[in-house]
RNA sequence: GGAGGCUUAGCUCAGCUGGUUAGAGUGCCUGCUUCACACGCAGGAGGUCGGCGGUUCGAGCCCGCCAGUCUCCACCA
């Protein structure tokens, strides 16, 4: 016996020494080998201010697979890693932790605010990664990037600069999503909108000269105050005459013209609208078209401004209460009506949006996207599942400019200068000494950061050196594989794929393989505020990584989300413990010099049907991996190592390994070391940690099995006789087992087995299978046996008879061959009726036909047999 | 208002380009201290594959309509 093994498996003693042992290997270390084919996946980065959620875990086990896969297979794999910074997110905690302390970010200065952001990245953003450590995550950390540090940087003021040059970054004034809470602007695929209950205010607009009322509706009263006009469509007969008339805004008292605009739906509430340039996005865009007025009424965290004294100083919600009372008051209020409409909120903090006016930095997105488009038209950049593709496309064709400053200090910030002389921007890769118009030396830069997702647009290459001509870059790039979820399709996928193809002149991946959420055990998604959150560290704890990642591996169905639940865990626990048994069962049977694995010379009838299995399996779990469809392959590498291999090979093992013959025994040990082995190297990548702990305790070549060559398919061990006659003799005992147990006998009263058949080599050499398996006390194989009073075990091959007449009711023997009959007969007559069908044997194809005739044939065998027994019986 | 997913055993889900008798895990029932494993072994019950129609020799799978459900996108004030 080589090396004891703990009677269960326990993950928690294996799983931090071996992901040590294979740092210290440098196993994970991506070598640079030009001789190599690469692989590469980048990972993506999570927030430094995140701790590791299921979301991660699922991600992380995906790229995890196919890495560990794609290394064995020999490539030169490159996991890069790394994490965000997260420039909302993080300042927001950064503000939140100093507000304890009594201090804003204009207490500390940009300088000082900017150090504390430094040392809670040094102190939190490791906390991650150690935790992506306990997943089993082979990343390449010598290569651990930080989408803040000094080569992103450098990548960012790059493309910042190469951007404005061609005139696809430019600066304007216009209205963009404010998050009064942030207090910054943020991007359109940052609101998030959903359905509020509201009211619909009906108000009534004076004409100046006294000629009645134009009625309206709104659903935001306090905006009123910036009202520079009220539109109507042109169309509209019934406010064909007021066209050009002026109103006299309530309360405000302002004069404000009615407006013809197209904008307006005539069968929508009164037809009429107020337009509010300054609130509202598409009211700007009428308020442009009618050179309207601008009049901002909300400071940046959505409070009345100065200018009205009545509501100065009243948050939004405040005011609308205080307005409507006014308006009321004045007899402007005609009613008010429950409503339910779409409300934007910040993906961060939730705070409603505010649509404000104000100067940012945009990118032109019209032109990238083409070629984004195109890239993955031509199918350069594939999506899995394939219908992603449908969803990047109407994203991408609809597409507006970009809004890419945001009024944070934690970030990139914006390589723009202003001249205090001349007024110039000066744009530049490096910090300017003077204008670039006049010269002058008193510039000023800007003081917005960019959008977090402007440098994780630039991951794929920026990782790897960009904008240097790296040999990294050279070798690794384009990248292979891309995992990532279908919530950050917008965000980030789309974002790469068009910078990339800018940058780079190519796409960032070859494929993106898009998985879904991970969801609670009633399907409910899971959230901090529902408290429903299932931490995968906390898994690992008690059912270790290898469980975990087989669960999310299992599970998951490209695209799809999928339910996580104790009880799934504890299922993968289970495996992982069986394969441990199985393991230790072939340990305590090895000596000490046992060879490293391979196939003996000579091979039993078994042995060449497990291998024939196994051989399969292999092309299998292969096939599977190369089409993305890691849970067909999990499934199948279960299916073969609980039911195949536990369930049958070992059982059948005990029969040589505990006989007398040294070299049947040697050379079952042998091929039991080789199937092991094998099925251990197909499962490595899904459970990494214990396939390394039962590798390393068996003899093996090598340092580690995750460097050990993928298995491949050999044509040297297809086996068709072997399985064939397997299957005939498998089919027996089960059928054995069945009939016993019906009868409830006890397995330990064995009983002697009489086999009538026309296959009598086959089952002979079966006899000792029999004798383990079906409780045989002894074989008899024959082509006929004339035996009464027995009970007769009919399939396709043989009858079988086993000699307990007195556990026998001769009637219900006699019914349940009738029944079984009946069942063959009728499966026969679906047979012979498809058989019969001229369409059926001119259209389909011969195999189908052929396949069809053996089972009519195979039938008709079990049918005589059925009916001789039946007539034994009298 | 558009687009898409899902609907298969009590529960959670597989089912690849249409081809034998539709599978697994879990739960349930019956046996079993069989010398790797009770986190186990052997056996069993349980499904009109959401509904209707169509294409086909043949449909869980393809097409159409309908229903339920979930999601994404969209400026109806």
């Amino acid at each position: 016996m080589r090396k004891e093994l703990e009677k269960q498996y326990n993950p928690t003693n294996v799983e931090d020494r071996t992901y040590r042992f294979w740092e210290d290997g440098k196993f994970f270390h991506a070598n640079l080998d030009e001789n190599k084919k690469p692989y590469t996946i980048v990972i993506p980065p999570p927030n430094i201010t995140g701790q590791l959620h299921m979301g991660h875990a699922l991600d992380n086990t995906l790229q995890d697979i196919l890495i560990r896969w794609r290394r064995m297979q020999g490539y030169d794999t490159l996991w890069v890693p790394g994490t965000d910074h997260a420039s909302i997110a993080t300042e927001a905690k950064i503000v939140e932790a100093m507000k304890k302390e009594g201090l804003t970010k204009e207490d500390l200065g940009r300088e000082k605010f900017l150090e504390r952001a430094w040392d809670w990245k040094r102190q939190y953003g490791g906390r991650i990664v150690e935790q992506l450590k306990k997943l089993g995550s082979s990343c390449d950390w010598d290569r651990e990037r930080f989408t803040l540090d000094e080569g992103c940087n450098k990548a960012v003021r790059e493309v910042f600069v190469r951007l404005y040059e061609k005139g696809l970054i430019y600066r304007g004034e216009r209205i963009i999503n404010w998050c009064p809470h942030c207090l910054t602007s943020i991007s359109d695929a940052e609101v998030e909108y959903e359905d509020q209950a509201g009211h619909f205010w009906h108000l009534r607009y004076p004409f100046k000269d006294g000629s009645g009322y134009l009625e309206l509706a709104t659903t935001r009263p306090e905006t009123l105050l910036g009202d520079t006009a009220v539109a109507v469509n042109p169309n509209d007969e019934r406010y064909k005459d007021v066209v050009g008339k002026t109103l006299i805004l309530p309360l405000v008292h302002r004069e404000i013209p009615v407006v013809a605009d197209d904008y307006v739906e005539t069968d929508f509430g009164t037809g009429v609208v107020k337009i509010t340039p300054a609130h509202d996005p598409n009211d700007f865009e009428v308020g442009l078209r009618h050179n309207l007025p601008v009049i901002n009424v909300l400071t940046e965290d959505a409070k009345i401004v100065d200018d009205y004294p009545e509501y100065a100083g009243m948050d939004r919600y405040e005011a609308r209460k205080a307005i409507v009372r006014d308006l009321e008051k004045e007899g402007a209020l005609v009613r008010v009506e429950d409503y339910s409409h779409n409300v934007g909120s910040c993906y961060r903090c939730h705070s409603t949006v505010e649509p404000r006016i104000s100067k940012q930095w945009f990118v032109k997105m019209e032109p990238l996207a083409k070629p984004a488009i195109d890239v993955v038209k031509e199918g350069k950049t594939k999506f899995i599942p394939e219908r992603f593709s449908k969803i990047y496309y109407h994203w991408m064709e609809n597409i507006k400019d970009w809004c890419i400053s945001r009024q944070l200090w934690w970030g990139h910030r914006i390589p723009a200068w202003y001249c205090a002389d001349c007024g110039e921007i000066t744009v530049a890769r490096e910090t300017p000494d003077c204008c670039c118009k006049c010269g002058g030396h008193h510039l000023t830069q800007d003081p917005d950061t960019l959008d977090t997702w402007f440098s994780s647009a630039l991951w794929p290459f920026s990782t790897l050196g960009w904008p240097d001509e790296t040999p990294e870059l050279k070798h690794y790039f384009p990248t292979s594989t891309l995992v990532t979820g279908y919530d950050i399709i917008f965000f980030w996928v789309a974002r790469m794929i068009f910078s990339s193809c800018e940058q780079m002149g190519s796409q960032p991946f070859d494929t993106v393989l898009i998985h879904g959420l991970v969801r609670d055990a009633q399907g409910r998604k899971m959230s901090k505020s529902l408290g429903n959150g299932i931490d995968p560290l906390e898994i690992i704890d008690q059912y270790g990584a290898d469980a975990l990642r087989f669960t999310l591996a299992t599970g998951n169905s490209p695209g799809n989300d999928m339910r996580f639940s104790d009880e799934k865990v504890a299922a993968s626990r289970n495996f992982a413990n069986k394969l441990w048994n199985a393991a230790r069962f072939v340990l305590m049977n090895l000596d000490e010099n046992e060879p490293e694995p391979h196939i003996p010379e000579t091979l039993a009838i078994e042995d060449k049907w497990i291998l024939d299995q196994l051989n399969s399996l292999v092309a299998d779990v292969t096939a599977s991996l190369e089409k993305f469809e890691l849970g067909l392959a999990v499934q199948k590498l279960y299916d073969f190592i609980w039911d195949v291999l536990c369930d049958w090979y070992i059982e059948l093992c005990k029969i040589r390994l505990g006989g007398e013959d040294p070299e049947q025994k040697n050379n079952c040990r042998a091929v039991l070391v080789y199937v092991l082995t094998t099925t251990l190297q197909l499962l490595h990548p899904f459970m990494p940690f214990i396939t390394e702990e039962i590798w390393q305790a068996l003899p093996h070549e090598g340092e580690s099995i995750m460097v050990s060559a993928w298995p491949e398919f050999k044509e040297s061990l297809v086996f068709h006789e072997e399985e064939t006659e397997m299957e005939r003799i498998m089919t027996a005992i089960k059928a054995i087992r069945n009939r016993r147990a019906e009868m409830n006998v006890a397995p330990s009263k064995k009983a002697k087995v009489f086999i009538a058949t026309a296959y009598q080599d086959t089952f002979t050499t079966g006899v000792p299978f029999f004798k383990r398996l079906a409780s045989a006390s002894d074989v008899e194989v024959a082509e006929a046996f004339d035996i009464d009073g027995s009970v007769s075990i009919v399939t396709a091959d043989a009858t079988i008879y086993l000699p307990l007449a007195e556990l026998v009711d001769l009637a219900a023997e006699k019914k349940r061959l009738g029944k079984e009959l009946a069942d063959a007969e009728k499966k026969l007559g679906f047979i012979e009726n498809k058989l019969s069908n001229p369409g059926f044997l001119a259209k389909a194809p011969e195999k189908v036909v052929e396949e069809q005739r053996e089972q009519g044939e195979k039938l008709k065998e079990k049918i005589a047999l059925l009916q001789s027994s039946i007539e034994k019986l009298g």
